[in-house]
DNA sequence: CGCTCGTTTTGATTTGGATCAAAGCTTCGT
DNA sequence: ACGAAGCTTTGATCCAAATCAAAACGAGCG
């Protein structure tokens, strides 16, 4: 199967790719369908017409270009991150299969982050004009669109909660449970992975330096709380990191 | 105008209150239907169905109570937080007039953040079953609510750059320049304004101490900043705070 | 295969903001 | 009008994490 060869097209939409968007897609439990009937999930087939590869370190879209579309994450990793005036960055995020990508676009009809391939990554283009259309005809789908929209919300109060009153030690507790609990949604395993980010993108997502992550591993490694070794992370103290993140001990 | 009567009535709706609802407020330029028609607005005046008071220091809502309901604030101040299992507890927000309260709701159908009033206030109820049916006949609203939910992204994505990135300095200047910015657009002063939030509940905000938000409050008023005397505030040199906020000083 | 550049680890030192402490203000209830 | 409780300010001290520094490691590439 080429999917390169579907990269720019437009109407009319080709029947054989779209049989493998939604319906037959193994992510559909946990990505935009989830929830929706056969029935109506072969009505969201209808919107996705384009996937798209991304690359390692290549952008899927950047802060101020024009939003039109938002992103379902077939495989692979992003970051999403901000900027400041003066070139200082934030991570706001990491994102994995089956998660959605670009609703801050919606706002202002431009994007107002960056979304970075952290790997080699497969999207879903779903363009907003089509989601709206859609959405009207099938109350379910707007009913779950606005789900996944709050669930961001959601998820960036707990990331200012990290930010604003726990210590680093609890953040990056917060952050490998968060990771081994999204992973293992997806049956990988909840015990041992391989980070897909660098020290400084983990420090930039929980508000810290580098060394300060780096420090952290080697302290949680001798506490046998973890096995780090580079990108390896094995979890061997699962309640011990709950313990730290729920701020037990100190 | 007793509105206490109209607290627990469902229907049949007043039809005396309803005229004074949507197409008839001040702040239809700012809240909910923003870019909405004249037609379009008097569609959003049959889901508002019931206006409240909140007292101050009374919950709007409060984390884990079942959602049915987006709010919009018709007068008044609101502070949103979030508290962890250990109980330190993180402000997530202030809002003002115009501004809706309660998305978080929608994402598990319960309340992630508890909504307090800073000073007596008044709000419009907006069942969400009403709003999901009527968004699916006036699609500019559907679009609208979108907007204002992905708003709520964006914005939080900037407190997590104030959060992350920020000194504390940054942040105040960045807090002091939004609330103008804000009050301002509702026809208040931008250069004069009285704080409704306390030093503390400041300080929760922007991830810092209540004693840093007092000293850095002087430190400004020394350096001909602003002038503060307890909640009153005046900024003397906007441009000054602009570049304390864009880091230009360090 | 070996070089280079980016990433990670670890150590030494510094510092911004936290913490501890105490006094001065304000507001509110009776 | 008074007293109590809750805010706010300011000072002294401390500490978690930043910064500065340097070596070790690893992946990608000619």
């Amino acid at each position: 199967m080429k999917t390169e060869s579907l990269r720019l097209r437009s109407a009319p939409v080709n029947l054989d790719e779209l049989k493998t968007a939604c319906a037959n897609c193994n992510l559909r439990e946990i990505c935009l369908p989830a929830g929706l009937s056969e029935a109506e999930i072969h009505g969201l087939d209808e919107l996705v017409y384009v996937r798209k590869k991304v690359r390692r370190g290549d952008a899927l879209y950047r802060t101020d270009e024009a939003f039109d579309a938002i992103y379902a994450i077939r495989s692979g990793f992003f970051k999403t991150r901000v900027t400041t005036s003066d070139g200082r960055d934030q991570v706001t995020g990491f994102s994995m299969a089956g998660e959605i990508l670009g609703m801050d676009g919606i706002g202002h009809d431009k994007h107002n982050c960056d979304a970075i391939a952290l790997e080699d990554s497969e999207i879903c283009t779903i363009p907003y004009s089509n989601l709206e259309k859609i959405a009207l005809e099938v109350p379910s789908l707007q009913r779950h669109f606005h789900k996944v929209m709050s669930r961001e919300i959601i998820r960036e109060n707990g990331v200012m909660m990290l930010l604003g009153v726990m210590r680093a030690e609890e953040r990056l507790a917060a952050f490998l449970l968060n990771l081994s609990q999204r992973l293992n949604a997806r049956g990988y395993s909840a015990l041992e992975f391989n980070l897909r980010m660098t020290r400084e993108e983990i420090g930039s997502y929980l508000g810290m330096k580098l060394e300060t992550v780096s420090r952290l591993f080697s302290k949680f490694q001798a506490d046998g709380l973890i096995e780090v070794n580079q990108k390896y992370v094995g979890l061997r103290n699962i309640e011990g990191l709950r313990e730290i993140y729920a701020h037990h001990t100190r």
